[in-house]
DNA sequence: GTAGTTGGGTAAATTATTTACATGGGCCGG
DNA sequence: CCGGCCCATGTAAATAATTTACCCAACTAC
């Protein structure tokens, strides 16, 4: 009878009414069973259909959801779609979206499974992706001269979008689908460059002599990969992995794709943050350092 | 836009406010990004209260919900109290996901955040996705001789992702960044060609004449746009809309991207099951073909 | 039989919703 | 630069929903 049970905590509508029905006299127990009968119909209806429905008063339906804990009705109504909404959920889950894509596939089908597929990699590599790692990361790039992106296939346009990310906020980047051109520019990284390979599979070669190179040139390596301990993870000084579902259907690489752009994203956003960061510290320093001054003159140029 | 909407089919209303964010007059789109931003809240609110807190009056939030496809609040009400019920359960979600990105935010949540926006935009174009425009699509590209595909910006890299795939099918596509050329190749395009065109807003004029120009020159026109109702949206033959919620944190453009992406990838599966289906019947052709033979001999090579 | 109690309803008061109409500001043709 | 027109928005009236106040009938207990 608390007042607390309105609003979100209140995944028992059904429950309390269940359990306030013996106490309930003959009309108001009609609404009561009308309302179990087909909650989410009752939803729908007004004080005045449920009276009608029940014969009887709608002076009768508010003393039930007095009765039942409700101060107005609309609380009731809320938490009886509420309720419903989860249970439909509940037994909803598409039969099968763990299986493959095959043949027999109607489009629903194939919507559905790419839809669960993808989601599921973003939210395992949400899981797996260390945060530390990431941190590491977004130090690295921020503070970097340049940077280097370099992915084949798939991996390649999720790098061309690093780097336009990255170009949009003043870093210095490029993105190299070509392998040669690739090694010559991580040759030419220093101490304050910063190489970033990305491949689901962590084993293409040129990927690999792209981090080496960048590596032997004295650069900050990050590699973005499913797999950690493939010769690309061994080779990255900093590893962020993703934890994609691959389906193999038709090697679309479709979660691996997804996976990695999700943490190129929140590369980005580290990264836009950090920066935005430095900037207003570098404001609030170059602030303090001619506050000295300022007793002297009416009005100091930054 | 009639009745279907209400109850069993609903789970869209926040997609469904999105995507008619910008055909809403200011005062109606203030009542709009009140109930997104936070839509439980807005479950439990009167036409009044809302009116009061969007700085407007109960006429404008009627007309929004009108225009939104609700014929009266209490539909709306009940969709939001549904959906939110839906979404609390999918994922218990930390505390603030529907936030925009700021800076004080750790990269823990900004991790969190950016998986709940792309998960979330995965799930409603999952929702919204028209299967039988997707049908038309997949039909109109599997039997084309030829795919021109523009984008700008992120949509860019979706439209090259696109014809990575389609390549690997072997399917004849092109994908291009520069407006010129993209108007230059869709220009050439005939009946047996078909012109893709990814853009969010659907307003960018070099995509809107990339398909103007194909559609003159007798092209099937396909377009993948947050907005139906855009300029592009009316102009191709076949619109396939996402769902993104758009996070604004420097125009990251996230959402956005991964739910082109996931279009995309489901245009490709199809395609590609289209053409596999198309092989398989003609198997089934020569192998019926030759079956006659058979009898007399030990063993057919098909 | 009468007073008290209980279940239930009618109708009035309140509040929410929808609709009809008015206003005012910006823009276009002259 | 003026008048008219249209668009966006609001005010207020009409309608519909809700909640409350009050009443009646039936049953119970003396």
């Amino acid at each position: 009878m608390e007042e607390a049970l309105s609003g979100q905590l209140s995944r028992t509508v059904l429950v309390r009414i269940r359990s306030a029905l013996p106490s309930l006299r003959p009309s108001e127990r009609a609404i009561a069973e009308l309302v179990l009968a087909d909650p989410s119909r009752a939803a729908t209806m007004s004080i005045g259909d449920l009276a009608g429905q029940g014969g009887t008063s709608t002076t009768s339906v508010v003393r039930f959801y007095k009765k039942v804990g409700y101060s107005g009705y609309s609380d009731l109504r809320l938490d009886l779609a509420r309720e419903t909404a989860r249970e439909s959920l509940a037994n909803n889950v598409p039969a099968g979206v763990y299986e493959d894509i095959n043949t027999s596939d109607s489009l629903r089908d194939i919507v559905s499974k790419i839809a669960f597929n993808e989601t599921m990699s973003i939210a395992d590599t949400a899981q797996v992706l260390d945060v530390d790692k990431l941190a590491q990361a977004v130090q690295a790039i921020s503070t970097s001269r340049r940077t280097d992106i370099f992915g084949v296939g798939a991996g390649g346009l999720v790098g061309e979008d690093l780097q336009q990310k990255l170009h949009r906020i003043g870093l210095t980047s490029f993105s190299w689908s070509d392998p040669h051109a690739a090694l010559a520019s991580a040759a030419l990284l220093d101490g304050d460059g910063v190489a970033v390979a990305v491949s689901h599979s962590g084993t293409t070669v040129d990927t690999v002599d792209f981090l080496l190179a960048a590596k032997a040139a004295g650069a900050t390596t990050i590699a973005v990969t499913n797999h950690a301990d493939s010769a690309l993870g061994r080779t990255a000084d900093i590893v962020l992995s993703t934890a994609a579902r691959e389906t193999t259907f038709r090697s679309g690489a479709m979660g691996s794709r997804i996976a990695q752009m999700m943490v190129v994203d929140c590369l980005f956003v580290g990264v836009a943050q950090h920066s935005h960061e430095a900037s207003v510290a570098a404001l609030q320093k170059t602030h303090a350092a001619v506050q000295g001054r300022k007793l002297l003159r009416g009005n100091a140029s930054a």
